[in-house]
RNA sequence: GGGCGCGUAGCUCAGUUGGUUAGAGCACACGCUUGAUAAGCGUGGGGUCGGUGGUUCGAGUCCACUCGCGCCCA
């Protein structure tokens, strides 16, 4: 008789083969067909709120890693939130308006960008951004992310743009945005400013000079000396068209200075003049003078505030203190004009210095520069270098070659120029101390990045917000045609955002100005009654800020402010800062009650990713047709992302593998379960085996800390957890130890309906742990599970049976035994000393199977021999042997044991028949005549 | 250059208020099993805890410096 047929072996249609990539598509074709996201918001409905607010991305180019690995954590914590039982709703969202895609479509345009309406080539931007949205959109939902797909925000949505000026209104109201000069790159050529991206490098050829520039105070005091002339301070620079707009000289308040004194051609006596000490040697030669003295030397602190007078102009200038200045070219002495550069703008800033632009449009001295009015400031640079030579003080002038930016478009080299720009006054109102009291408030993930962003917000200066761009949305100022007087009020901004929700933003484009300034209105300054539209557009920082009003606050779903905001840490600069500070400014409160960041993407050395570097940037697409979306979400779930995150294929390829190591546990716990119904077979608490309540302890403890984990949204301890629950404490014990009761046992014996109670239960809590992470596989567990062996209801009768409708396990007291647990630990490192044992045994060729053993155990202390004694008879099923004998004292012939002391094993082959149907090792065997082959057990069994 | 982080086996992670020979899983090697079978089980090798110096009876853990890497600024 074949004995296999009378076993009962476990039975599954759930695959072993996980084929993620074909069977992951059936089940969104399920959830398409049964709108799943609205199934899990209806089954919702009255539940308290949680609102995870979701930073858009850019709509340009497809779902690469980073990106991908932000989507699934917003996943992952949704879907837990839905299972803790809050209404979760999950609106994402595109950031579409900006400068990448506007130079995309101008490039594509070539020479017709110049003469195409600005409404048609916003249009031109609007459809490529759509492109990307769709491609996006299938890659992000091919991760297995539930949300508002088909009805996303998108910042250039009619009502997102009109948000954007409501929110402006606000700040307008409340006097926060003001105008002031602002040094930009400008092409004189295009006539227009550039942004970083839009600048070429390349090596230009220009002067290189060396001026000093006469004092006014005396500093012969401070370097230790006594002198009848204040002597000069010399600085250095490439740009001398920049000259006229000079307003301080900055030195660095920790290095040293020299006093020296030299023999000066040009005035025909000696002269003193000061660079830093460091570079008189250099700066000397480079002069060509060989007769210099070092008269002294004082620190750059000292200096600070002693007066120069311009060598040109007829200005009085101070001596300032900036860090940036560096030694290693020039004089340590660093010439600043606040409307040329962006240190010396910051630097004129810190010593409110006048910020000088006296160049137009077209790169020409305007009247301000008092010299060379109307020339072209390239032109002027030989002017000026024969200017200073004519007043002495000129030093030197020479030709060099240097790296210098240019325009992406007409190639010629570009200015810095200082230009109006819109700004939003940061210290107004007391927005900035109010804005670090919410930050205070808000729960950081992890907790530095409190300290992080408060540094930012504390340091930051006022937000410069308008480009000179055109794909975005507009700024509703006007200017009076007379005067240029801008005008910016609360209520013109109204009544543009009622017209743009109505139009869109591109109405600014197409209608007068007149359209949207009220009619009749006339300059407060001269009286003139025509107007003219701003021509700048919003940073899109200042959109995406507002999407707390266009978003948070608008959509039905949601509710303000957000429960939660997750992005990667550059972010603590952007959207969160740039959320956070106009959210304080028009509603008082921060946008988020916590904030949650994950790490860069690196590769395998640890180094930031590049496009050029072998391999490029990897796309979600790419792993999810290779890998599955689930192997890419239990890989994401397994790394602790708040550092960076190492990825490679190598990495990835390795979660397939405990993927199918979880997924064989389901398989095994579904198998087993196929002849199982709870209504009928359940067996009572107290009638179960203790290793089955010991299973029953475990689960909750796993429960307990993986939501505590998860509340913490730390993933990966997790998925730790988790894996090693399945791996060590199911795979490699209970369930090896289980099968001989589950196979062997009458089907309907209670030591086999005790285990199978304990097996769905299991099933049942683990699917549900998984389910947030493994949203596929969770899911076809559940299908797999027919209605009346889950734990608990699904949810109310019409709903969609879904794991993600399902609610989150909770730790059940009842079940919780720290008693046994301990007993169990101690029973699991006898069998660990048995095991090994019987190692040695295999190792001989003296067993094969464990079950060919019989083992002998003896404990040379009282405690240990009685704890051992209490289970003596489970001990071979512990064991997986065929029979275990129980002594006191030495043992001779045997190994002592290594985890348990006192403890001697001693291990030997069986002299039993083996039972042909159990393959235990019995003296029962045979003494049946109808099963000869069969031991006592399995003859009750059959 | 500055601010904020990170650095424990090949990989992903544990390491309580400083306290014995630094743990787990995977990977690797060698076996067992063939009733979870493109599965399951066992045993084993592998770490100067980025480096140096210090505090201490004792440091992966505390302090200082240093190297490497990331984000954000300059």
């Amino acid at each position: 008789m074949n004995y296999k047929d009378t076993i009962n072996l476990p039975k599954t249609d759930f695959a072993m083969k996980a084929d993620l990539v074909k069977r992951e598509p059936e089940l969104h074709r399920w959830w398409a067909e049964v709108d799943i996201y609205r199934a899990i918001l209806n089954a919702r409905r009255a539940a308290p709120k949680y609102v995870l607010h979701d930073g858009p991305p850019y709509a340009n180019g497809e779902v690469h890693i980073g990106t991908g690995i932000n989507k699934i954590l917003k996943d992952i914590v949704v879907k837990y939130k839905t299972m803790r039982g809050f209404e979760t709703p999950y609106v994402p969202g595109w950031d579409c308006h900006g400068q990448p895609i506007e130079h995309k479509v101008v490039t594509q345009l070539g020479r017709k960008a110049q003469t195409t309406p600005k409404a048609e080539i916003r249009e031109m931007c609007k459809k490529y951004a759509e492109s990307f949205i769709d491609i996006q959109r299938r890659q992000f939902k091919r991760l297995g992310v539930f949300g508002e797909w088909e009805r996303p925000y998108l910042t250039f949505d009619p009502t997102y743009e009109a948000s954007v000026l409501e929110l402006f209104a606000d700040l307008v109201e409340k006097g926060h945005v003001y105008r002031k000069l602002k040094p930009v790159h400008w092409c004189m050529s295009c006539r227009t400013a550039l942004a970083e991206a839009e600048l070429e490098y390349g090596d230009e050829k220009g002067p290189s000079i060396y001026v000093r520039f006469p004092l006014r105070t005396r500093v012969d005091k401070l370097f230790g000396v006594k002198l009848s002339d204040p002597g000069s301070v010399m600085i250095w620079t490439t740009t001398p068209w920049t000259l006229p707009a000079n307003v301080a000289t900055a030195l660095h308040p920790q290095l040293n200075y020299a006093l020296v004194k030299y023999e000066s051609v040009a005035l025909g006596r000696p002269e003193t003049t000061i660079v830093a000490a460091p570079t008189v040697e250099r700066v000397f030669g480079a002069l060509g003078i060989k007769n210099f003295e070092v008269l002294g030397t004082a620190e750059g602190k000292a200096l600070n505030g002693t007066e120069y007078t311009h060598p040109f102009i007829n200005r009085t200038c101070p001596i300032v203190m900036a860090d940036y200045v560096r030694v290693e070219d020039g004089t340590g002495c660093v010439h600043t004009a606040p409307g040329h550069g962006q240190e010396d703008y910051a630097t004129g800033i810190e010593y409110n210095l006048p910020v000088l632009s006296p160049v137009d449009p077209d790169g020409r001295f305007t009247q301000e520069a008092e010299v060379f009015v109307g020339m072209n400031v390239f032109d002027a640079d030989q002017k000026i270098c024969k200017l200073l030579a004519d007043n002495k003080t000129l030093l030197r002038q020479e030709e060099i070659t240097h790296s210098y930016p240019h325009c992406w478009r007409c190639k010629k080299p570009v200015i810095f120029r200082a230009t109006e720009q819109w700004f939003i006054a940061v210290d107004h109102a007391n927005a900035r101390e109010k804005a670090l009291a919410q930050v205070a408030k808000t729960k950081w993930y992890p907790e530095w990045g409190e300290v992080r962003i408060s540094g930012m917000l504390r340091e930051r200066p006022d937000w410069c917000i308008s480009r000179q761009r055109t794909w975005g949305v507009p700024i509703p100022a006007v200017y009076c045609q007379k005067c240029g007087k801008p005008f910016l009020t609360a209520e013109n901004v109204r009544r543009t955002a009622a017209i743009f929700a109505k139009e869109g933003a591109s109405a600014w484009f197409l209608q007068p100005a007149s359209y949207f300034h009220s009619g009749g209105a006339k300059c407060e300054k001269c009286g003139g009654a025509e107007f003219r539209k701003e021509d700048d557009i919003f940073d899109v920082w200042f959109e995406s800020g507002a999407s707390h009003r266009a978003v948070v606050m608008k959509h039905e779903a949601l509710s303000f402010p957000a429960d939660l905001y997750l992005e990667g840490t550059d972010q603590h600069r952007g959207w969160f800062q740039l959320s956070l500070l106009p959210t304080v400014m028009s509603q008082g409160v921060a946008p988020f009650r916590a904030v949650l960041t994950h790490g860069f993407v690196v590769d395998e050395e640890g180094d930031k990713l590049s496009k050029s570097k072998a391999g490029g940037l990897l796309q979600a697409e790419e792993l999810t047709d290779k890998y599955g979306a689930d192997v890419l979400r239990l890989w994401t779930s397994s790394v602790n992302f708040t550092d960076d995150i190492p990825v490679s294929h190598k990495v990835i390829q390795e979660r397939a593998e405990p993927y199918m190591k979880i997924r064989n546990t389901f398989r095994y716990l579904l198998g087993n379960l196929f002849d199982f119904d709870p209504t009928r077979h359940t067996v009572p608490l107290g009638q179960l085996h203790e290793i089955d309540r010991w299973a029953l302890s475990r689960l909750q403890n796993l429960i307990r800390r993986v939501t505590s984990h998860y509340e913490r949204f730390e993933f990966y301890r997790a998925y730790h957890d988790i894996y090693n629950f399945c791996v060590v404490e199911m795979s490699a014990f209970y369930l090896d130890i289980a099968k001989d009761r589950l196979y062997c046992s009458g089907a309907d014996w209670t030591e086999r309906r005790g285990v199978q109670t304990v097996l769905g239960t299991i099933l049942d809590t683990l699917t549900r742990l998984v389910a947030p992470v493994l949203v596929h596989t969770a899911e076809e567990i559940w299908r797999n599970t027919s209605a009346h062996k889950k734990g608990s209801a699904a949810g109310s009768p019409g709903e969609v049976d879904s794991v993600h409708i399902a609610t989150w396990p909770t730790v059940d007291p009842e079940l919780v035994d720290v008693d046994l647990e301990t007993r169990w630990d101690r029973l699991v490192k006898v069998r660990t000393d048995v095991l090994r044992e019987l190692e040695r045994l295999r190792k001989e060729k003296t067993i094969g199977s464990s079950l060919e053993a019989n083992v002998t155990l003896h404990a040379d202390d009282e405690k240990l021999y009685e704890f051992l004694k209490g289970y003596e008879k489970d001990l071979p099923m512990v064991f997986i042997v065929s029979n275990v004998k129980l002594g006191c004292g030495l043992l001779k012939g045997s190994t002592p044991g290594v985890e348990v002391q006192k403890l001697s094993i001693l291990a030997k082959p069986s002299e039993h028949k083996r039972c042909e149907r159990c393959w235990n090792r019995r003296d029962t065997v045979g003494k049946d005549t109808t099963h000869p082959a069969l031991c006592a057990r399995c003859v009750r069994a059959v």
